[in-house]
DNA sequence: TTAATTTATAATTTAATTCTATTTAGTTAT
DNA sequence: ATAACTAAATAGAATTAAATTATAAATTAA
């Protein structure tokens, strides 16, 4: 077995099964690739590629089980360059950060500004997604890190870390009753129009939940993925904006107003999530430390290797 | 970089950092080796052995760091032939089992008949141990699946599931005073010689616990590895024992007494454990069914997965 | 049925690995 | 300090494996 045929499996069935299309983007020849994987069918004993005469037509079941193991092989493979990098103290190289637009927008900007004068070198991405969509990137390796609120804490091969905490806060036009009144309760917010985030999103499940518990439904008319959307709406008069707090930028947002109303939905945590047996080059550690200053490499080491010294029995 | 390349490169670090020792293992040349080893240190552009003059004296750190993941890396890769061998419908292959004494001595037997009356072809092999022993082997993949009490849950690279429960029970002489005694209590208890497990070991630390609640201080005269001994000793008369009721087999120990002390002492959990990420074969969740009836194989893929397709926000 | 597309095979070339023999360097014992 | 021994690196030859080109066979689409 070789990392090679590995690799050539793994692409052909990214190709979508097509061993000429594999060959292209491997650079390399179509004959090539057809006989390594046919040498690792031979080798393992499985027919791993469903064919019809002359055509790929599917993966077989032993087949799909095998690309599946081989990514993970391949995945780890590339960890040991990262490690090989790391230790040439090269502070080169790529990272990838798979977030929210909530995130990507209000609360990264400065944490990237800061991380890229420390480290002008690394190749950032920024991939945006819905949390699952997050959680599936961090899980295949192709992003680095997750950054969403919440949601990333149930995946088992994630280890997931809380990095802070906010409210959400109401965004109303310029000239919003709510604006004079005293104390606001929820009664008070459901006689409104509500523009908000679409579920799955930015704590929007928390804000369902706390309607349900005081017996409003809420009348919302409009859900948008992301702060921008909702503002803009708001700005328009269509309703009121229910937000995060850190989305409402008094110095941009002139024709709106903020209104704090930290009692009404519950606490969101937003969290860091990496793969838990993945390798973490010394920029990420960094920028973890940068983004949440509590997450030194010693706490994220120590959460990492969980209580795996002690045992009771 | 090759797997040849890691394959070599462990093997070196598993003798002892002696090339030539690595080279016999393998059954290749010396210079081959030495050369894989080099090529890879070029490619990765990091020196991993260090050489004294045509000594190799250590590992550097990346050195270290290179060998940890290319373990995984060629595990991983062993997982690729498990698949494939699984697929084959081959009822044939290796399954390691690291537990303790306890469950080897008197709750596997059974099972271990089952499991290979079904299976007579797979090479089953126990590995004794304690804890923290059973963790490593599961980790590291010597061992399929490890079985111990209570301890093993707090590894986070490793998946652990309740089996079963039990309780500890009292084992004396023929003619021990406390067999006449109505209710005991564990002052009652404290009051003789005490023979049990050792420290680490089948839920002694749950004994001492026990005690110190009850602000008894027992006087245990004898730590031992396993019930066995513990009943040889109390059978001449040294003091009471305290094992696992499962140890307590009436129709072989003729020369003890049992005493049933349930509320004593906390209930135990047995566990059985295995790597989140490495690849079961069909026959080890048969046997995980065979020792734990409610661990189909489906309730077991369940919690693997953990609520990976959930997410609130 | 024909043209286009795709995979497999064969033959050739190229490259890489492994082996044997040998050299070089380090360690130990005298 | 020297000799004897051991281990690793190097060189070159032999072997083996992989990639390439050309081509054949099979399938699909027109």
């Amino acid at each position: 077995m070789k990392l090679q045929q590995l690799r050539y499996l793994c692409e052909v069935a990214k190709q979508g099964l097509s061993i000429s299309d594999a060959a292209t983007a491997l650079h390399t020849s179509q004959p090539g690739v057809s006989k390594q994987i046919r040498l690792l069918e031979e080798e393992l004993g499985v027919e791993m590629l469903v064919r019809s005469g002359k055509r790929v037509v599917d993966l077989t079941e032993p087949g799909r089980a095998i690309v599946a193991v081989a990514e993970r092989v391949l995945r780890e493979a590339a960890n040991l360059k990262r490690v090989a990098e790391d230790f040439n103290q090269e502070d080169a190289g790529t990272f990838t950060i798979a977030t929210t637009h909530t995130q990507a927008r209000y609360s990264l900007p400065n944490v990237i500004k800061q991380f890229s004068e420390r480290y002008p070198k690394v190749k950032l991405t920024l991939h945006q997604g819905n949390p699952s969509q997050i959680a599936g990137e961090v899980m295949s390796g192709r992003a680095d890190l997750g950054i969403a609120t919440e949601s990333l804490s149930d995946v088992a091969e994630l280890m997931s870390l809380p990095c802070y905490e906010w409210h959400h806060c109401l965004v109303t036009p310029l000239d919003h009753p709510l604006l004079t009144q005293g104390s606001i309760s929820l009664f008070d917010v459901g006689r409104y129009p509500i523009i908000t985030y679409d579920t799955a999103f930015a704590g929007r499940s928390k804000i369902n939940r706390a309607f349900e518990q005081q017996g409003v439904t809420p009348n919302i008319i409009l859900s948008a993925l992301d702060a921008d959307v909702i503002k803009a709406y708001v700005a328009l008069g269509l309703g009121i904006g229910i937000v995060a707090k850190m989305a409402f930028e008094p110095a941009r947002d002139t024709g709106l107003r903020m209104i704090e109303i930290d009692d009404l939905f519950p606490l969101n945590t937003t969290r860091i999530a990496f793969r838990r047996d993945g390798y973490l080059r010394r920029y990420v550690y960094d920028f973890m430390e940068i983004f949440a200053p509590q997450l030194t490499r010693e706490t994220v080491e120590r959460s990492r290797r969980g209580a795996a010294d002690a045992y009771v029995i």
